[in-house]
DNA sequence: CCACATCTGTAGTGAACACTACATATCTGG
DNA sequence: CCAGATATGTAGTGTTCACTACAGATGTGG
């Protein structure tokens, strides 16, 4: 019983042209004809290869949340909770502005509605975004065991808001915000995560 | 000559059900059987009377942020801009979650990207949300000249970051957060606003 | 070289889409 | 009561969609 032919094309370099096509036009908008002709391929190899068009997106999403989470690992390192809510605020300012990916964020543009048929996407790309909720709750737990933040302080509170933040500024980008704009939303938020840490005397 | 024959359906109640419709399912996801169905009238009425789905889409977005609008006014009506923050911020949880509505903004959900022949949804979209961060601006505006907002402040960014909490906050609510969980987002984005505040001694 | 397995390109498939032709119904003005 | 004008319901239109049947190509194991 032999192997069978080989694959012919990279599937993780596919897989980034993909991502650019949901980018930009979100799942229900990205078409099988563009995705194809992004990827450099025909429809039996993607649908060999990723199952169908919702496969498709998750395999993109994997990579994309897989780039990310190395990224959001270094932000988490900072050492206080305010320099990791600067330091991720300013780097989406800069990630979602950047002239080589689409404007904004996958995990928004993918697709918030979605009609009759699709309706686990906006889970999907939901849950992918509580997983960075997660790691900042977790981040900012121990910052107010370090007494970091104020004894006060809702940790779980704050993760959320600078996640809620950073949604806001992928909607504001994809529709044309540039990056200073974006910059002074994130230098504003990072003031009220300021806010709830402890004096410094 | 007459007047022909009377539209036999109300179109501003058959606009609230569109609305919801586009709402809960997006420009792209939304079908005109979907929208016919739920306005309670057969697609020629639809053309007739809104030309198109854009049409129809542009008709519904009209009638929200007139609503919209008024409620602003209220907003910006607030002694402060802590207190115009801390309105508009609080009553966005409130109304994200409002069970007698989809969960989150229409301004949002109605989409973000689009496919290929509806790009100028998002930005027709985009557009209306600019209407009220101009709203938070002027008033922003006002508290500096007012002495309520400390001389280094800068309002546009401020409505900015404003417009982007609640932006979030929407997508945040689309996704399943509940009323206390935006309130307490609301709760903390307020503080960013308290700290560009003056202070009162 | 052969049996088998997997990939690839061509060329479609049925279904769902936004939109409309047309006949009929219901109004106003004269 | 008639002529003109607009609305309505039925029943479609062509197009685009995600997806696939099939035949040929290209690999492995024996």
């Amino acid at each position: 019983m032999g192997m069978g032919r080989p694959r012919e094309f990279d599937a993780e370099l596919a897989l980034d042209q993909a991502m650019e096509v949901f980018w930009r036009h979100g799942y229900e908008g990205a078409t099988i004809a563009q995705l194809t002709e992004a990827m450099g391929i025909n429809p039996p190899s993607l649908y060999a290869c990723f199952g169908n068009k919702e496969g498709l997106l998750k395999a993109a999403l994997d990579r994309y949340t897989k780039l990310r989470n190395i990224w959001m690992e270094e932000v988490v390192a900072a050492p206080t909770a305010r320099a990791v809510a600067e330091r991720m605020l300013m780097g989406i300012a800069d990630k979602q502005t950047d002239p080589a990916n689409p404007p904004g964020c996958l995990l928004v543009q993918g697709g918030i509605a979605c009609g009759s048929g699709s309706e686990n996407v906006p889970f999907e790309l939901a849950a992918r975004r509580a997983q960075n909720e997660d790691q900042l709750r977790d981040r900012f737990v121990r910052a107010k065991a370090e007494g970091d933040l104020k004894p006060t302080s809702d940790p779980a509170a704050l993760a959320r808001y600078v996640s809620a933040v950073s949604v806001g500024m992928g909607v504001m980008a994809s529709s044309g915000a540039d990056r200073e704009a974006l910059r002074q939303v994130a230098s504003v938020a990072v003031q009220a995560v300021e806010a709830q840490s402890a004096d410094k005397t």
